[in-house]
DNA sequence: CATATTCTCCATTAACATAGTAGAGTATAT
DNA sequence: ATATACTCTACTATGTTAATGGAGAATATG
């Protein structure tokens, strides 16, 4: 799995939205600020994200960006996915394995494999509730720390 | 984790040695043919693998590549990382989380420190010996099926 | 020693993906 | 009417990856 920079913000657009869930839209300039990324290229991943479903938006005065469904039915994994392709590391399993001719690659595609399901194990059990359940207790923590 | 052509020609190539241990050096024309790559694209790759420590090469006529050292000795992940780099989801994770200002961050860092865990987990517990006996059974699967 | 063979090394090219920017346009609340 | 905020298309710049080409150096063999 390779996330990019487009994925991670996409992920931390999507989290960003999951905290603000029933509160309202929240505007790109709002996101790209927490997110600390450019705003040009966040509307574009948040277009990307619209396309598949995962956020709506609301135009002009009081507009902003809103998740599409509940944060608990977003997986992690589905995201990612959907804006980084899928997770196999592929130059060992594109294309359903029909351009390897090697007689050897077979144990390589197998470890491959071993891999792709070790990350799908993770990143598909992970909803973006869970994500911020996990904020929730960093936040708590900090507000207590102080 | 993302595999290269590179990181795959790599990995074949080690493997070839690997079963071929023992048995004098291989050319780098064999190794080409039998994985089905570019004889000048290996080479170059070959070369950074006798950087890495790797394999060794003898010149001139009966010249070629051997392992340098044994099988049971070489881990998966050791080449992978040699040849394509760390294997964590690098936009999340690069330059020590020094450049990552969102307060959201850290619950994806985690996620994907997981996912590096996990495949770490794999390829760092595989050795090339044992990728030698995952093809040793296929090929006897072969010839009791004949 | 001459020669064929094989690795070594450096330079270059082509294709592609990624990151980021620019600007005109559309919807909407007030 | 207007300011706001999303929409859409196009473009540029940069870097990586894959692959090719060619000259050079080492070595076994006759």
């Amino acid at each position: 799995m390779k996330i990019t920079y487009r994925g991670d913000y996409a992920l931390k657009a999507v989290l960003d939205l999951a905290l603000h869930y029933n509160q309202g839209v929240v505007t790109i300039h709002d996101l790209a600020e927490r997110a600390d990324v450019p705003v040009k290229f966040l509307e574009q991943v948040l277009l990307d994200l619209k396309k598949g479903g995962f956020v709506n938006s609301r135009r002009g005065i009081n507009g902003g960006y809103l998740l599409a469904r509940h944060p608990k039915d977003i997986k992690l994994g589905e995201v990612i996915r959907f804006i980084d392709g899928p997770v196999e590391p592929i130059a060992c399993i594109e294309k359903g394995y029909a351009g390897c001719k090697s007689v050897y690659s077979c144990v390589i595609r197998q470890v491959c494999k071993e891999v792709a399901e070790a990350t799908s194990g993770i990143i598909d059990n992970i909803t973006f509730q869970d994500l911020v359940n996990r904020t929730g207790g960093a936040k708590r923590e900090l507000v207590y720390s102080i």
